[in-house]
RNA sequence: GCCGGGGUGGCGAAACGGUAGACGCAGGGGACUUAAAAUCCCCCGGGCGCAAGCCCAUGCGGGUUCGAUUCCCGCCCCCGGCACCA
């Protein structure tokens, strides 16, 4: 063919024609045998998108092209590959746009969703649209209550007042993982605490379990330490301190002892048992339970006083760990069972009712937060821990927490402290206090605090419970779901502290299914998080209307061979998958308990180093770069940016090159009766071998941006000099090329002559490491570790060879002239190293 | 403070403990062209030198090693997360 024939490479009109194609052949939707009877099945899924009014923006097209190339690829290698896409609609941050440009969310949220498969469908992703889901439908959250159910009949689920994080700006519950530092995810307000009353998903059951697991997935350290870190395991003892009463010293009958202990105990958590005889006083947290009783009428007024004080301080100021210690004295106090002692009882907001048992025995000597307090208020701080440069009364200049042998704790003297800990809390086991119960046992502490999964909002899901004054919260039943979310038109939040869902009657007015008689909706909704706890799960049932995921199929496709998504959602959003993946498991639902074999989180993409937003103006708008370089381009030079696993910084100039590889590679296929038809010169052949093996390990591995660097050389190699490729040179450049840019192999593959997709068969090239093999190599010749020459050898070549050849390098020989050899290191097909004293 | 991840040319980045800077962007020079684009060839960390070559260089300071961007110890800085968690 001639000159004239050649078109040049128009990515628009390539890549309409194979979006078009692969929906017209459905090469992306899966039938229902392929889902039924899947050759090698592969699930690829994707953290699924939030559908917001600005469209993909270059961090959502990051996530899904790294993640599409890697499906791609295991279809190339001839997996069934399961790529599903879906909607994450529902959630505050959907209800306030909707309120912000006063459109219901239920007229929003569908032009949205069609916007963003719009954008999916063109960035050429293999996305099964047969088997999308959208949170927001009722065929979806109909099993999202389906699946409250479950737990609520387990007993997994309950509802208790709790003091709540609430968001005054938002008028919402927010979970603890919602509050970023004492602030609203949302919208930076200072949150602060309510008691309300709400439903909770005691996730804190499965704290171990959920820590244990970890072990055995394949998921970068880092994720699997975020977990554990959130779950926070503690290892310690809770020690029961017994209160004293205070009648001592108001004279009176003078008869007993002055102390009586009374049948009331302040239970501690402490990782710190050892150091038991160093707690010279009690805290409570202000909001502790027994504050009322232990404080003496004395003190009643400041500690009502610092009470207050706290209750009105936002979290933010609260949480603060560098603020100056306040607290007050109760009036109370415990006895040391260990020492005797009459410590005081203080109530200080340094201890936090949220962990533990709101409250701690304080040992200042060997705490730096009780050291503060206790200079603070001037009391007692005691060593009980010995450092290896101090007695048993080195004066404490600031708290020691060092290792040491235990000091002044009679009996304990002289262990160290780490073999005090079961000493002490066998002692422990021994004693006796109130009410009979013992003065302490060993105990594990979580960090994790239950789920709290109810939302005083429009925007979700509502709880699938009914209240009923004799037969108290009921279980909609589940043939009745799902429970409609009715549109309301005046979906605002308010202060009530209530779901707007509780000013519509006609919707909440309703009968008891248990007696029949009247009964009120729970007006709450569920966290959006609960929507995405367990989506991956019916996307292979997703056209099923009879169950929530179906067993067979679910047996088939889960769990999950392969998840990508982002590291903002490393902790809560998959803990609350593995914990309702878990539970389900338990109550008999899935024959597994894990539900991502495999996790990878991708990097983010920065631009001049800073993070995109709107207010700094750096957003990279895709559209208009799809347009210019088309979405192969766009998708090459993504995962070309730097390793996929940290992200990189987006430099507009820099697609060029990507661009341009395109182009070249198309130059070089096409037209392909240019094409030679001559065996595989040695040295191509070599290369190609050497190309395929880090292709694969490195596509196989998420190392786009190298595996991308090593088909640019190839090609480099088959232009050198502006020569003709021939065709087993170019074909399969073309298949490997398939997972980046698929819309270009497509076309080059049909040009090449091939009538089915690329796609559809088992294409990946072979590869043999005898091909791969190099004639020769270059080895560096070093004396004393310095580069001096390098000689060309045949690979494998003995050390007497290289050394004789190196010998007479003219350089090499200059520095080794008078001086005494000493040794000489000889690595195969690397380098000799002369080792030499002058 | 604690837990992660980083710090390498003008820029994005590569380097089983073994020739630091692959691949690409930007830049410079050349070939082809009436011209431009595209393509192909060459140069491209710093200093010294006509050259051969030499010295310096992977945040800083030590150490291990024949040899360290890579391993160990101690710091500094940047990014992300958690944070009075007892």
């Amino acid at each position: 063919m001639s000159r004239e024939d050649r078109r040049p490479y128009s990515p628009a009109q390539v890549e309409t024609r194979w979006q078009e194609e692969w929906e017209r052949r459905g090469t992306n939707l899966f039938s229902h045998e392929q889902l039924e009877a899947p050759h090698d099945p592969y699930y690829n899924l994707m953290m699924f998108p939030y559908p917001s009014a600005e469209g993909l923006h270059v961090g959502n097209i990051y996530a899904f092209t790294g993640a599409d190339v890697h499906g791609r690829y295991r279809r190339l290698r001839g997996h069934t590959v399961f790529e599903p896409m879906g909607f994450d609609a529902f959630g505050i941050h959907s209800e306030n746009f909707a309120l912000k440009v006063g459109t219901h969310p239920m007229d929003l949220i569908p032009g949205n969703v069609a916007n963003f498969t719009r954008q999916l469908r063109r960035i050429g992703g293999m996305f099964d649209w047969n088997h999308t889901v959208d949170t927001t439908q009722p065929d979806y959250y109909r099993w999202t209550q389906w699946i409250f159910l479950q737990l609520f009949k387990a007993g997994l689920a309950e509802r208790k007042e709790a003091p709540v994080n609430w968001c005054p700006s938002c008028l919402t519950v927010l979970a603890n993982e919602q509050v970023i530092g004492g602030l609203c995810e949302r919208c930076d307000t200072p949150v602060e605490q309510r008691r309300i009353a709400q439903w909770f998903f005691q996730i804190t059951k499965y704290a171990q379990r959920l820590l244990d697991n970890l072990d055995d997935l394949d998921w970068s350290d880092t994720t699997r330490k975020a977990q554990r870190n959130w779950i926070g395991r503690s290892l310690g003892a809770r020690i029961r301190f017994p209160v004293l009463s205070e009648t001592a010293g108001q004279g009176g009958s003078g008869a007993g002892t002055t102390d009586e202990e009374r049948s009331l105990a302040v239970e501690v958590f402490t990782t710190r048992p050892d150091t038991l005889a160093g707690a010279t006083y009690m805290v409570l947290a202000p909001e502790h339970p027994l504050v009322d009783a232990v404080t003496t009428p004395e003190q009643r007024d400041s500690v009502d006083r610092y009470r207050s004080q706290v209750g009105t301080m936002d979290l933010v100021a609260r949480k603060k760990t560098d603020k100056a210690k306040t607290g007050v004295f109760t009036g109370g106090h415990c006895r040391n069972l260990l020492t005797g002692e009459k410590i005081p009882i203080w109530i200080a907001d340094y201890v936090l009712m949220e962990y533990g048992t709101g409250a701690i025995m304080a040992v200042p000597g060997h705490d730096e937060r009780d050291f503060e307090f206790a200079r603070e208020f001037g009391l007692p701080i005691r060593r009980v821990v010995a450092g290896p440069d101090h007695s048993a009364d080195t004066p404490l200049e600031e708290a020691y927490t060092g290792a040491g042998r235990i000091v002044n704790s009679g009996t304990f003297d002289g262990l160290d402290w780490e073999a005090a800990i079961p000493a002490v809390v066998e002692w422990l086991e021994g004693q006796s206090v109130a009410a009979g119960k013992s003065a302490g046992e060993g105990h594990v502490n979580f960090r994790l605090r239950d789920w709290c999964i109810s939302r005083q909002r429009y925007w979700g899901p509502p709880i699938p419970i009914v209240y009923c004054d004799d037969c108290g919260p009921v279980a909609v039943p589940e043939d009745e779901l799902p429970v409609i979310l009715p549109r309301v038109d005046d979906f605002k939040p308010d202060d009530s502290g209530v779901s707007p869902l509780a000013r519509v009657e006609e919707w909440y007015r309703t009968t008891c299914p248990e007696c029949g008689g009247p009964g009120r909706r729970e007006t709450d909704v569920s966290d959006t998080f609960l929507d995405s706890a367990w989506y991956f799960l019916r996307y292979p049932s997703a056209q099923r209307d009879d169950v929530a995921f179906h067993p067979e199929t679910t047996r088939t496709w889960l769990p999950v061979h392969c998840y990508i998504g982002g590291n903002e959602h490393a902790v809560l959003h998959l803990l609350y998958s593995r914990f309702i993946t878990m539970a389900l498991h338990d109550l008999g639902h899935l024959d597994f308990e894990e539900p991502f074999t495999r996790f990878r989180a991708h990097g983010h993409i920065t631009r001049e180093g800073a993070k995109m937003s709107k207010s700094k103006g750096n957003v990279v708008v895709p559209d208009p770069i799809i347009e210019e370089f088309g979405a192969d381009a766009f998708r090459i030079y993504l995962m070309f940016l730097g390793p996929y696993q940290e992200g990189g910084d987006y430099r507009d100039a820099a697609i060029q090159g990507p661009y341009s590889f395109l182009s070249r590679i198309w130059d070089s296929v096409l037209p392909v009766e240019d094409l030679r038809n001559d065996p595989l010169e040695p040295e191509v052949e070599r290369k190609l071998h050497q190309t395929i093996r880090q292709v694969t390990e490195q596509v196989d591995q998420l190392q786009y941006n190298t595996a991308i660097a090593a088909l640019m050389e190839y090609l480099n190699m088959l232009r050198t000099g502006g020569r003709t490729a021939g065709r087993s040179e170019v074909e399969p450049l073309v298949v490997m090329l398939a997972p980046f840019a698929p819309h270009m192999a497509e076309e080059l593959w049909e040009a090449l002559g091939h009538s089915e997709s690329i796609f559809q068969v088992e294409n990946w090239p072979a590869f043999d490491p005898e091909k791969a093999r190099e004639s020769s190599v270059e080895l560096a010749i070093q004396v004393n570790g310095k580069l001096r020459g390098t000689v060309e050898v045949e690979a494998g070549s003995p050390e007497e060879v290289v050394l004789a050849l190196a010998r007479n390098e003219e350089n090499v020989a200059r520095y080794l002239e008078g001086a005494t050899l000493r040794r000489v290191i000889f690595v195969k097909d690397r380098l000799l190293n002369f080792v030499v004293t002058a």
